[in-house]
DNA sequence: GGACACATGTAACGGGTTACATGATTTC
DNA sequence: GAAATCATGTAACCCGTTACATGTGTCC
């Protein structure tokens, strides 16, 4: 039996402020800033229960809702000593992934044109985020949300969420701008120059800060 | 046999550059900013190519250098064909992971140090690869690099990767000044007021920009 | 001549994702 | 009776971690 993953936890304290049932998370997820900073599958939301229980940490139950089961998830004692332990270790890094970024570094293997719409699907993206956070964060003033009393931890998810949102967005313009008197991708002498006048620049910026 | 991941192609990307052996790979790697976009391990950098091989997209050639023998990989031309199918294609969505933001989500669960202590946590990261970057960046300038003809494009990678190291800086500041009132970390009356007000504030702020 | 870092991997195990699958109950 | 939602998975494969293995050059 191996260690608990930091998504066993991330369930684990939701266990800590109310019984679930798989599919609750799943609905949770869905609308959660959790699921912005700790994205995970919906199988994972099913079987990461089961991990807890097998480790001691929950207990689950078969419950009636009408005629229809549901598992329910409840924390344990010993679960509750584990998270309080969890939360005092040091934490994985921060990581990030991005496909599209990942072509726009190999732009110059390509024509200027999949260069802009890399660059295009990444703001396109930040800007589908901002839109859904603008609802999510409207009803939650409107409308309830699941747990009210939880609003000023959630303020700095949101924070985050956002900052990664705008940080995007400002890539983004700099990126098209920056290409904007490009006529290819390829390597070029004036490009070269571009590129050396950014480092030199962005190193001056760096020194100054620091 | 399955397609080719985008870990697979951000390899074959570097073999349309020139050739490589696995231990070659490890070694750009841990200095390249390439691995802030699409971070893999080590072994995957040995795993991947022989897919590429299986896949007819690259050959292996064993050779000598020393006494030593090195696998060397070369992209085929049909790897290249498939290379450049891939940047075309749309890309897997952006994501991000943050377990110290996850402690901070639940940070209602423990006391207010640990809140603070997982702040700070994703403050030093960030200063940490901003000292990276630092050092990376003025090499570039002073000494050589792998490929300076590129220097165009990795300039887009590189502000990329600013943006989002001080994405967290600025949210660490944020947290910071947020925190600074709290006697502890537990709901209450005057924590949830400050955390529907930045809620208002935010909602207003996105509404404002469209 | 021995220690140590460099160079080059392999194998086992388990977390995680994607895509698919299925039945059962409400709701209209 | 059909559609939507509730509820719960499984199979296949990607990927990371850890640990091991082995020769080669370099330093003292």
């Amino acid at each position: 039996m191996s260690e608990p993953t930091p998504t066993s936890y991330a369930l684990l304290a939701l266990l800590a402020l109310k019984p679930w049932s798989a599919y609750d998370l799943t609905g949770f997820m869905r609308t959660s800033n959790l699921r912005a900073i700790w994205p995970r599958a919906e199988s994972r939301l099913y079987a990461e229960p089961k991990n807890l229980v097998a480790q001691g940490l929950a207990t689950s139950d078969v419950e009636r809702l009408g005629g229809r089961k549901r598992t329910v998830y409840r924390i344990t004692p010993e679960g509750r000593r584990a998270l309080k332990v969890w939360l005092q270790q040091p934490s994985k890094r921060f990581a990030y992934e991005s496909e599209a970024m990942l072509k726009v570094a190999y732009g110059d293997l390509t024509n200027l044109d999949q260069v802009a719409r890399s660059i295009d699907e990444i703001r396109a993206e930040a800007e589908d985020d901002l839109r859904i956070a603008r609802k999510a964060f409207a009803n939650r003033l409107s409308d309830g949300v699941p747990f009210p009393e939880r609003v000023h931890v959630n303020a700095l998810v949101a924070q985050f969420c956002i900052e990664m949102m705008e940080a995007r967005l400002r890539w983004a313009s700099f990126a098209e701008d920056y290409i904007r008197e490009w006529a290819d991708s390829e390597p070029d002498e004036q490009k070269t120059e571009q590129g050396l006048e950014w480092f030199r620049r962005a190193v001056e910026w760096l020194e100054s800060r620091g």
